[in-house]
DNA sequence: AAGATATTGTTGCAATTGCAACTTTTTTGA
DNA sequence: TCAAAAAAGTTGCAATTGCAACAATATCTT
């Protein structure tokens, strides 16, 4: 995963973020930073932290649009939270930094050779994005549980080149994540173990097939 | 929806095509374009035209993964069409032009001060197909057909300000965007109907609530 | 270390959905 | 224009899933 500073020297980072008139903040574990900045045409890159979007919806059902680590970008602009049933909520102390959207494609950042770095930068982690969302959309179009589990299970297992797969979600997550009730979802992880398709201990899986 | 030569003369467009060594293909109806192009490192701009970019897995499930009007963007490095399991076809006769991704950084590239319209552009693009997918996610993750139907006319009626849908899928595509069983889904715009949340005539859906 | 809180694991039952197998209607293309 | 193909519309039935209500573990937090 790509990130907004990669091949860019400490000074020409500090340099772009003076000319994009960068704001830092920071907000501590557990706060929802949504209502603290204005996003209408900002984007946040999150320098040091870790934070989730979710989708809280009339009935209560919850889901994890995004999780966002250290590095990583998003904002209205960039990825429409202009909607008032998103939240953003940091899990860990959060640094982050807040870039107007309209000061990036300034002309006069041209100037500066470095600067076409930060924009293949850009577009490389808007690509790595949909590629993301493209992924989701392939697990949650499969129609029953355990195919969504065994697409789930092989796009990470593919991503990391192995057949033993750490969980970074917890099981409650991960069903808000695959859309399904999560005792619907631990059934079919019994049946799946039982069947001899994977092995478990807590969070770790191995792949059988 | 931004479009990729957006505020940029004829003239400068055809500059723009020129130093970004474009070429130009065109596709009769209902073909595979997937295999006419070597699209590792190449996105493809539609001039002319209407193609879809499907899905099949291996229980032969199709799914529709994105709907690409004239004017629209996409490719390999752009949304990750790396995997076999994908296919372009067109839909109606189409006007294709190719653009390698590397040509699009070259910092020559920065000497024209229309060319930042360009970026701009492509940024807007980017940022609509993200916005698209999580619409998509934000349908898929609904539980049942009924809570799905109502979020798609809900997102349908918002982006267009009316409570009046036209569907421009048919409903078999509907259900394979849904990703729910098609008959099933038929019966569920009945009860919807019986229960008068909805009014349908063929292809046009008026929501009452 | 202990109480509080969150997560995991399990089950029965009802509701929803998928599937198959049709008929009817609409669209397409030679 | 007319036959063929595709899409829409229906239905019964079986399978899957959601939901509720637990008990058992694990994890904070003070």
């Amino acid at each position: 995963m790509s990130n907004l500073f990669d091949n860019i020297s400490e000074k020409n980072k500090l340099k772009i973020l003076r000319f994009l008139e960068a704001s830092t903040l920071y907000f501590p574990k557990n706060v929802s930073i949504m209502s603290s900045v204005k996003w209408d045409n900002a984007i946040g890159f999150i320098e040091k932290g870790y934070v989730q979007i979710i989708r809280l919806d009339y009935n209560g059902n919850k889901t994890i649009i995004e999780e966002l680590e250290e590095n990583s970008l998003f904002g209205s602009t960039l990825s429409s939270l202009n909607n008032y049933e998103y939240d953003i909520i940091t899990k860990e102390e959060t640094k982050l930094i807040i870039i107007e959207y309209d000061n990036i494609l300034k002309e006069t950042n041209n100037h500066y050779s470095f600067y076409n770095t930060f924009i293949r930068n850009l577009l490389e982690i808007l690509n790595a994005k949909i590629t993301e969302r493209n992924e989701r959309i392939q697990i949650l179009t499969k129609k029953s549980i355990r195919d969504k589990l065994l697409e789930y299970f092989g796009i990470i297992s593919k991503r990391n080149g192995s057949k033993h797969i750490y969980l970074t979600l917890s099981y409650s997550e991960l069903a808000d994540y695959l859309a399904v009730n999560r005792s619907a979802m631990m059934r079919e992880l019994k049946n799946l173990r039982d069947e001899g398709f994977i092995k478990t201990t807590s969070k770790r899986i191995t792949l059988l097939y």
